[in-house]
DNA sequence: CTGAAAGCGCTTACAG
DNA sequence: CTGAAAGCGCTTACAG
């Protein structure tokens, strides 16, 4: 900026007025900058402005796994409308590591970001730890944690897994088996506070022979389905607490010598944008990924942009079942 | 860290000496430092840092489309080990669009990051004219692009939809039906000459009427495969040069009516994560994304520390034929 | 409308 | 081993 300065014979500050259209400058000198800008090739330091400002115009965003579609498909819009508001995004993941959360958020952290969008790994006290040391504005998406103050988006995971096991139970399936995401987190939780709620609503008694814990991952619930499937009395339908799991339950069905849904129903948490041309046809509840990212997106620019002063608040979305093929009458 | 150093009673060079080891301080001062860090919860500002050295310790990442599981499975890996390295990666999209690209990459180089790994959208010209501008280090992946001198990793693209077809040949295939990424960019110009070169070695002429461009999108390649559908002549069998093609290849052979792979065979480009448990069990060209990911991480931490100097090269890897149950004899 | 100057928080020769 | 000081490239009162 000093060379621009320099050849347009002007000072620093009516470069930076120019180029920032901060002050209004002549038409005459005008000319000059802008011809030294292009003689020169100059491009403004968004690092040094940063210093200044004290903004970089980023946020970062951390999620679990960048492999998961529901993941991407949130990321992908939160991206655009970030994106078109000026703002870059750092993406980390976390792997479902609390240890490596609390790495990735230090990233964020000392690089400045102006805000962060984070959907929450581990138990609650370890992003609680993880956030205690700054004051950035956050928004959490698809969990809450206990003892954090910020905006949140999520879903209304318990009436959504009610509805998915309510229309099992329509179907004539009594024994239900259910592979759980971590109890630690409050989806995992609120999910399974679903499927016993409808089961209880229907009288049917609850049996923990019935749930097993997938953790979210596609290992685990392949484990945990093979549980419940050599059980002597084998469920009629299982249904999987997140996208990635179910495809665990599918590899354990198959590995099993089972066909869904001639001899299984199956239902899962999240939709599958291939869903509809591939066989099985999956039964799911479809979380509204556009309204999530879109909702996060705008909440942390209101927070960054100090619009919005009021106590954090958390938006609850409700979930759609999709039925398609994946489930029999028993 | 002029807090530190005022409550330390130490000089800011001390200061900065003992948080970056740059320099011994004596044990006294060291235990004055931490004292001081402690109390006050000083964190030391990398932009500062950054300005002052010329790094960011950042890299850009820029891919077409983040909600691509093959671009997903990349950019996992090429966080995964850039984050070992103390880097952050800034990911964007450029949705295929050749003017987004450019903004993203204007938006990194902004941002002052280190190193640049892309995988090009749109013609070749396009990223050259982003890149003019530019010598921040940058390596390529997934399509290589004239004119532009870096370091790339890409897939012998021509060998692997070659020995696909070649399969589909020996399954008694005369009319192959190819859906085609863009023809504009290598690697869409690439796979179809893979195509075409493994007619020629068969002896079956070549029929532009086979052949429709999906331009490596769903819907486009769902409108490219109903034309091939309804030709009078149907194809016996579909390449689709892409997944997310592949997606809607499948969708149009559904709303025809067919079946596959009873009808008609399907084959494509790039592997996907559930393949194996649901129905198609589609034959695919699986890449290695693993690899891909690693070499172009290695690769631009590479040229980041200087420690490569020499003139760029090209690492080419290998496709592999996962044969499964997508395709029967014809 | 324009310019001289201070300062954002760091690092790094250069003296001592 | 430690400190005073300059400078990274910008922005922004403050004068003129």
């Amino acid at each position: 900026m000093l060379d621009v300065a320099a050849t347009a014979r002007v000072s620093v500050a009516t470069v930076s007025a120019f180029v920032n259209g901060t002050a209004p400058v002549s038409t005459e000198l005008r000319g000059r900058i802008e011809h030294a800008i292009q003689s020169i090739g100059y491009k403004r330091n968004a690092i040094a402005r940063s210093l200044k400002m004290g903004t970089t115009k980023t946020v970062g965003l951390v999620i679990a796994d960048i492999t998961n579609p529901f993941f991407t498909d949130v990321t992908s819009v939160i991206q655009d409308v970030l994106h078109r508001s000026g703002y870059a995004v750092m993406l980390c993941c976390t792997d479902e590591d609390p240890v490596l959360q609390d790495e990735q958020i230090s990233l964020l952290v000392d690089r400045m970001v102006d805000g962060l969008i984070i959907a929450p790994a581990g138990d609650d006290h370890a992003l609680e730890r993880s956030l205690a040391k700054t004051d950035i504005p956050t928004v959490l998406i698809d969990r809450i944690c206990n003892g954090i103050d910020a905006d949140a988006v999520v879903l209304d995971n318990q009436r959504a897994v009610h509805d998915a096991i309510n229309y099992l139970i329509g179907l004539g399936h009594r024994r239900i088996g259910y592979i759980s995401g971590s109890p630690d987190t409050w989806t995992g939780r609120s999910r399974l506070a679903g499927y016993k709620a409808a089961l209880e609503a229907a009288g049917i008694p609850l049996s923990d022979e019935l749930i097993r814990f997938g953790n979210f991952r596609e290992r685990d619930a392949y484990n945990a389905a093979m549980q419940l499937l050599v059980q002597p009395e084998r469920p009629s339908a299982l249904f999987s607490a997140n996208n990635l799991m179910v495809i665990g339950v599918m590899r354990a069905i198959r590995d099993m010598g089972l066909r869904c849904p001639d001899d299984i129903s199956v239902s899962s948490f999240d939709d599958f944008p291939w869903a509809d041309v591939f066989q099985p046809n999956l039964t799911v509840i479809a979380q509204p990924v556009h309204a999530i990212g879109e909702q996060a997106a705008q909440l942390i620019l209101e927070r960054i942009a100090g619009r919005n002063e009021q106590p954090s608040r958390q938006i609850v979305l409700a979930g759609r079942l999709m039925i398609r093929a994946s489930c029999r009458p028993c």
